[in-house]
RNA sequence: CGGGAUGUGGCCCAGCCUGGUAGGGCACUGCGUUCGGGACGCAGGAGUCGCGCGUUCAAAUCGCGCCAUCCCGACCA
């Protein structure tokens, strides 16, 4: 393609507002406009870059035996009153009504309408399993779009579901999906890993997230520094700590101290002069309509994802003031195990601790040297904290770290869930009717490029991998109005398209500083430089935008050169 | 939805406090010079100052309301 022909504007400035590099970066070369909130136009570059992903996931999505499929956008409000998920799904849903007054909802996901369309279509064993996918813009009216493509409303995604006839099978249809998935994150130039996730409500243990690492990530996931175990941050285990030896020996007296105005952990312990580690926080929660004590250790914070799951119900949060009243007697911040008129449940971190801090149920009141069993009996103890930077990892005892990331792709086994609500039936070998089992599995396409760029930029601009570049080589001749070097310029440019190599000619009548910058902004792999001090030795200059190397190669041979490079691959 | 900020040619911003002629840089058009890391000169085109109402002789500037955008918290690919 010529440069002077293409629509692709880059820009000097940075607009004023994005934020992060990926998100300024796409707006100055070019890739993106932004329309409205959250919704974005890709321009011809952009939309290169977005196709090649796509075609790297049709060919592994393809290779995994799964069949592409395109669903509508535009969904009847029968179906999701069918799933539930017409009441459940919140605002995020855009709902509104056609001509004759009746509901739609444009697809924020298409469980339903996959769903609806394989229990009318497989009747029997013999048609499982299936797996159907499709590439197609998704609408989710997000609280606060941002970062670009990163959160917008509207957006590209792959999903596929898999149906089964058994367990097993769903389990064999999940492991090729996260296989798939692995090699499609590869061959996009990430640095990713697939993490542990919380599977919520629907059950099971079966969900990973691909996480792309970077800084600006809005998930944090922990990952073990000597085995392979990886999860998001609210499904990280914390291990049960070894040797519980809580005895009463130097235990202290209980004391009951006026700690007037004294809520905080940090307000009790500057009171009362110990360190959080001494102090013993008492949450009270409301699960589904049954009101909880959850125990951890002052320094520690509660993983409500983890109690939640613990609980199994199915709403989880913080106790209202009255709920708080009517257990423990006292107003918040002052709850604490003693006499309290609920189920306890506690953190591990609360294993081998004595003389510890707790609130005194009574306005303005904590007690010290509190111990157990001595002065309260805790019949549960589970895993209910977050995971720090430095615990031991729940599978090998070696350190954890923390990292920020950005979830590009999420494997999900669903189980019965939608087959059941959708009545997604087949007849079995044995003559019974059975629900299908199913799986689920997600990409976000945009985000997996602005992922791509957010890990791969320098200060000039963006530098892509060359397998979703959108060209691979850009050529810059440095001075049009020079015969020799337009010329040369000219005939490469032939030479390359006829290799069939994905190439620009930069054949805009610009300074060699202007055509330079925009090359490296807009991350070409490949640069090759005409000049007049070149074409007087009769080569070229290879310029490799992700190491900065160059090469000098003859005239005559940069066709080849080039072809062998992008062969290798 | 709550908290914070912003809205001025296509882009980045000044002007607003202290009301009176809309300004700079980038980009764009023409001419000339220049030509290997975002050149220079001259001449030009382009703006309902987010929208509405109000205060005032007079509003980009002051007041009220609305809208939009961005950042920080609960959702998610």
């Amino acid at each position: 393609m010529r440069y002077s022909e293409m629509l692709l504007p880059t820009t000097k400035e940075t607009p004023s507002d994005a934020e992060i590099a990926s998100h300024q970066l796409m707006l100055r070369a070019g890739l993106i406009r932004k329309l409205a909130g959250g919704i974005y136009s890709y321009l011809p570059l952009g939309y290169r870059v977005i196709r090649k992903v796509e075609n790297i996931i049709r060919e592994e999505m393809d290779r995994a035996g799964a069949q592409e499929v395109f669903l509508p956008a535009v969904q009847p409000a029968e179906l999701w009153m069918e799933s539930g998920r017409w009441n459940m799904y919140g605002k995020e849903l855009l709902r509104f009504k056609d001509r004759h007054n009746r509901n739609y909802c444009i697809g924020p996901t298409h469980e339903e309408v996959i769903t609806a369309l394989v229990r009318d279509e497989i009747q029997t064993y013999r048609q499982l399993p299936l797996n159907l996918y499709q590439i197609q813009t998704k609408f989710r009216d997000e609280i606060r779009p941002r970062f670009g493509t990163m959160r917008s409303r509207e957006f590209g995604m792959k999903d596929a579901y898999s149906f089964d006839a058994t367990e097993e099978g769903a389990e064999d249809s999940y492991r090729k999906m996260f296989d798939a998935y692995n090699r499609i994150f590869e061959r996009c130039g990430l640095h990713f890993r697939p993490v542990e996730a919380d599977s919520g409500n629907i059950g099971g243990s079966f969900s990973h997230e691909f996480m792309v690492t970077a800084d600006s990530g809005e998930d944090a996931m922990v990952h073990c520094t000597a085995c392979p175990y990886a999860a998001n941050l609210e499904k990280a285990e914390c291990s049960r700590p070894e040797g519980e030896t809580v005895t009463d020996d130097d235990s202290l007296p209980l004391e009951e101290v006026h700690t007037p105005d004294v809520r905080t952990i940090e307000e009790v312990c500057a009171f009362l002069d110990v360190s959080p580690s001494d102090v013993v926080k008492t949450m009270i929660f409301m699960s589904d309509d049954t009101p909880v004590a959850a125990l951890v250790r002052g320094d520690e914070e509660i993983n409500e994802v983890k109690l939640r799951n613990y609980l199994k119900s199915d709403r989880l949060e913080l106790a209202m003031d009255d709920t708080i009243l009517e257990v423990t007697g006292s107003p918040r911040g002052f709850a604490g195990p003693i006499g309290i008129k609920c189920r306890i449940i506690a953190d591990y971190s609360l294993l081998n601790i004595k003389n510890f801090v707790v609130g005194g149920n009574r306005e303005n009141y904590h007690i010290q040297n509190c111990n157990t069993p001595r002065d309260f009996k805790i019949s549960e103890y589970a895993d209910l904290r977050v995971i720090r930077e430095g615990d031991v990892c729940p599978r090998c005892g070696e350190t954890i770290r923390i990292v920020r990331g950005i979830e590009v792709g999420h494997v999900f086994k669903l189980g019965l869930k939608y087959s059941k609500a959708m009545k997604a039936m087949f007849l079995d070998r044995d003559g019974k009717e059975k629900y299908m089992v199913m799986g689920c599995y997600g990409i976000g396409v945009g985000r997996t490029v602005a992922a791509c760029i957010e890990q791969s930029h320098d200060e000039n601009g963006i530098i892509w991998p060359m397998a979703i570049a959108p060209y691979h080589v850009i050529i810059t001749p440095v001075n049009m109005n020079d015969e020799a070097i337009s010329r040369t310029a000219e005939e490469l440019y032939r030479g390359l398209v006829s290799a069939g190599i994905q190439v620009i000619l930069d054949d805009r009548d610009e300074r060699a500083g202007v055509k330079f910058k925009d090359a490296d902004l807009i991350g070409i792999p490949l640069r090759i430089t005409i000049g007049s001090k070149g074409i007087a030795e009769g080569v070229t200059e290879v310029k490799f935008r992700k190491s900065g190397t160059v090469e000098k190669v003859p005239i005559t041979a940069v066709v080849d050169y080039i072809s062998d490079i992008l062969v290798d691959a």
